[in-house]
This record gives structure tokens, C-alpha cells and sequence, in this order.
DNA sequence: CTAGATATATATCTAATAGATATATAAACA
DNA sequence: TGTTTATATATCTATTAGATATATATCTAG
């Protein structure tokens, strides 16, 4: 079984929501999709490549006023039914790498006055997320019309976000209140 | 700033915990550690070469009975220092890459009864996982001695686990609802 | 008792990925 | 005016995922 790339399919995904250049899609991880996703430029544009080698994307040079040009890449046919038939496949698991985890797995050879600090840290991230996610629903809910088919599942698909650091930001409370005991028990 | 392989520090974490050979390191990341870690034979048998190298690892040949020999790796006392001063530095965050989402963030593209065969499978998957993490809890309780100090951090690395399986459990409702929804609509 | 499956153990290879950097122009700014 | 930021593409390397190869030992079902 060869082993695919998934950077493949991410952007067949984002051109069937609207034709893009390479940067753009770069913008687009970073900015609509970044709570569940990330591409790099490496993958991007090296992908695009052999997607328009397959025949999945064109690619067509714009030139707008006295920028310089830029190529808008679309999906084909093919390519849609490349990217339909990835839908329906079944998801594959995604390999855990949780690095705070990893570290608290032996958390007794950090000092609890870092590990309080990772804590916090940790904290402050997921609730600046939790916010950016809440404002992304009510932007959505307010300005994308109701006919868009997709809007129930952005809203939807946002809500895995935030439930996800909700859980995230209450186990933060629990690591604490286990450090901040071990703390006070060594004052004594 | 050099990109650090974060394959050491695991390596380094589990032979912090006690000894092992290259293979026991798989079986625990497989057995012990797959709620939040995940390792390959490539990674962890050229890294344990680099980190012999570095001085952070030491290997002894063991052979018990009539078996092959196997190599039990230890860490050093300069492999420990390595290990607590990584421990102090912030967390890297983990980069995102949730195939699920991506998908039904272009869920108009997938048929329903597909969708919801994507829902279901998740479902029992995450069910599975959060079984597993409240034996492990209920199984450490009763058997490791109070007097290891890792214990308490065990058990509530388990729960973060839990708590972000739950919060995947109550998505998949959701969107099965939605879903749902849209079937029955549909039949109309 | 024996063939096949599973567990122990190490090693290696390739495709995929993360992250950094290089390059160049245009626009914003201070 | 010089500096930073945004647009845009391209490339390189270290890291990682996943597969496969090899060999022995042990378990298990016919």
C-alpha cells in the first residue's frame, strides 16, 4: 500500500472552495483552517506540481495592475472526482505527538515552579484559540447566507474546536491545583 | 534556532523511566504512551545511534537463555541534564492535522450515509480509546505504590486524554444530529 | 508433531512533512 | 527616506511515518 500524501488532498480541498495561488493557500491554512490544519510553502508548491503533472489542478498566470504575476491554480474534473472519492474513504487515525504530555509524563524531574509556568502558558493559548474560534461562529453566522450547503458544517467544524480546548483548558485546571498542592506541600 | 529532533527527548523520557532495548521503547510508546505519543523502529534505532554518540546513551549487550542478544540502552548522567533542561523550555505546539475536519469542512461533497458511516466509526474509535485510558487509570491506582512520585502525574495525564475524548465524543453527536437532519430532509 | 501465526529483536529505506531561508516587488509607515 | 510588512514563488535540509527485511523463539490449532 503507498503511502499518499495528505498535502494532496488539503488542496484540492481548499480549491474546491474557490480558485487560489500558492500563497494564498499558504494564507488560507494560517488564517481559516488553522484549527485543524497546517501546510507548509515546501508542501504547497511542490505538490501543485505534481497535481497539475496529474492533471488534478491548472494553473493560469494573472497578471492584476503593476504587481507582479502570480498563478491562480483550479481544480479540474478529475480532480474533483480524485478529491470525491478521498472523501469517502475511511479516516485515518492521526498520529498523537503531544509534547506537553510528554513532558508531564515525567513531570517529578521538573521543578513545580516551571511546571507551572508550562501550565499557565499552556492556558493563555487555548483560551486565546477558544476566542478566535467563538468569533469565527459569530462572523460566519452573521455574514455567510444560508443557502452556502457548507456554512452548518464550518460552524459544526468549529465547534469540534472549541470543545476540544474547552476539555483542554479544564484538565490545565486540574494539572494545577495538582502542582500548586505539591507547592505548597514542600513550604512545609 | 536548529530544529531539535523531538524523537531524543521521547527516547530520552522512556529511559529515564528504566533501561530498555530499542524494541521495548516501540512496544511502550504502542502500549503505554499511544494516548499522546507515537514512535517508529526508524526513528528510535538511528536516534539511539546519534545519542550513544552524544554520550547521552549508554548500550550493554544482555543475552538471557538461549535467546539473541538484545542491547539495553540507560541514560546517562549527562543524558539526565539533556533531558531536565529541554523539560524547562516551553512547549512547541503541535502542528494540526485533523483529517476528519478537513474533510467535513468540505462535507456538502460527501454523501450523507458516507458521513455518517465517518461519524459512526470515529464514535466507536474514540469510545475504544476512552475505555482503555479509564482501565489505565483504575489500573494504576491499585498498583503503583503511592510512593512513586510519577504516579499522580500519570493519572492525570490519563484524564487529559479522557477529557478530549469526551469533548470528540459530544462533537460526533452533534454532528451526527446535523446530519441526521439533513437525511431526513432530504427524503422528503 | 508440525505448519503457521505471533512475539522478540534489530536494521534500513523511501516518501512525506516541518520549518527555515532565499529572492523580489509593492505597499504601508514613521 | 529608510524600515517594516504584505504579496508571491521557490528550494533545501532535518525530521518523521510507515513499510519492509531479516532472524530466532514461542505459542497454537489441526
Amino acid at each position: 500500500m503507498s503511502r499518499k500524501s495528505k498535502t494532496r488532498y488539503s488542496i484540492l480541498v481548499m480549491l474546491s472552495i474557490e480558485p487560489m495561488s500558492g500563497y494564498d493557500m499558504k494564507q488560507f491554512t494560517k488564517e481559516v483552517i488553522s484549527n485543524f490544519w497546517s501546510e507548509s510553502y515546501g508542501q504547497i508548491y511542490t505538490t501543485l506540481k505534481t497535481l497539475i503533472e496529474e492533471g488534478l489542478v491548472t494553473g493560469k498566470e494573472i497578471e492584476e495592475g503593476k504587481k507582479p504575476y502570480k498563478t491562480v491554480y483550479e481544480i479540474t474534473s478529475k480532480g474533483s472526482r480524485v478529491l470525491g472519492e478521498w472523501l469517502c474513504e475511511p479516516i485515518s487515525r492521526q498520529v498523537p505527538r503531544d509534547e506537553l504530555s510528554l513532558k508531564f509524563f515525567v513531570g517529578p524531574l521538573i521543578p513545580l515552579e516551571v511546571s507551572l509556568q508550562h501550565i499557565l502558558a499552556h492556558k493563555e493559548q487555548q483560551k486565546k484559540q477558544l476566542d478566535k474560534l467563538k468569533k469565527a461562529i459569530n462572523r460566519m453566522e452573521e455574514e455567510v447566507p444560508e443557502e452556502v450547503p457548507h456554512k452548518a458544517y464550518w460552524i459544526t467544524g468549529s465547534r469540534l474546536g472549541i470543545l476540544v480546548r474547552e476539555a483542554r483548558l479544564k484538565w490545565c485546571d486540574e494539572m494545577e491545583s495538582l502542582i500548586r498542592g505539591k507547592i505548597s506541600k514542600s513550604k512545609n
